[in-house]
DNA sequence: TTGCTTGCAAAGGGTTTGCATAGGA
DNA sequence: TCCTATGCAAACCCTTTGCAAGCAA
């Protein structure tokens, strides 16, 4: 446990906003001046395979998690912003994926999409991403 | 309408693997040796747009899917390999991300994760990707 | 000490884009 | 004809990696 490990768990787990790997890098800089992108990247790898930190796929760029407790993700299809969602898991949604499949299922992660408050009052006709 | 996006598309609703841009690439070119990799990307990305495709964020490389039919799919965390899964939507799910959330909620997405048959065939404990 | 980690910088690899040309409606 | 799409290749950008030096245990 370095400290660019310790510093950048710690300001994960300050924003909610899952920001990227370039976004932490730059709140992490504030503390640690000298640490490298590079670190940062090799960090985020290991605490993933931890189960410290979540991994999630948005976009172009990848956005990290500081909160690994169950809980789903909303991504604004204008800006591309992702928030948490406290829903319940539905009930058995595991199990009939077991019952439907062959594969050994482990876990599972919805992702909702919508229009974040921002961009809803934005415009009605915005242009939307393509991304996933 | 051209040649080439016709050719994609009915090339992409061909396979049920959720292919990569360069594997529906090598699929296309056996039958227009002359398409180049960046048609087939600004034709996804527009038939995406279009709502004829859908586009999967699967761990660095973005997988496609001709199929728009609602389901969802299953990913290996062993090899990466994207399945589909025909489940039932979970009742009431997307209402109660509205209720939880200021977004406007216009779908979602699940995706488990798993092993496939031949990942756990081949080990018990074999290295699992840190990919979303 | 000993092995993992860092900083730096370059490499890597998927995706996007500019431009002149070709082709669909 | 007119406008959009294509092919080609370079540009982009995020992420990963090799290496020598540094640090935690």
């Amino acid at each position: 446990m370095t400290r660019q490990r310790r510093v950048i768990l710690e300001e994960l787990a300050k924003v909610h906003s899952h920001p990227t790997a370039d976004e932490l890098y730059a709140r992490v800089r504030r503390r640690l001046p000298r640490i490298s992108l590079g670190t940062v990247y090799r960090n985020l790898d290991l605490l993933t395979k931890a189960g410290d930190v979540r991994k999630l796929a948005a976009g172009r760029q990848r956005r990290f998690d500081g909160d690994t407790s169950r809980h789903y993700h909303v991504r604004c299809t204008g800006c591309g912003a992702v928030a948490d969602l406290e829903v319940e898991a539905p009930d058995g949604v595991e199990e009939a994926a077991r019952r439907a499949s062959d594969y050994e299922i482990t876990g599972h992660e919805i992702v909702f999409s919508g229009r974040c408050p921002r961009c809803r009052a934005r415009g009605g006709r915005a242009k939307q991403r393509s991304d996933p």
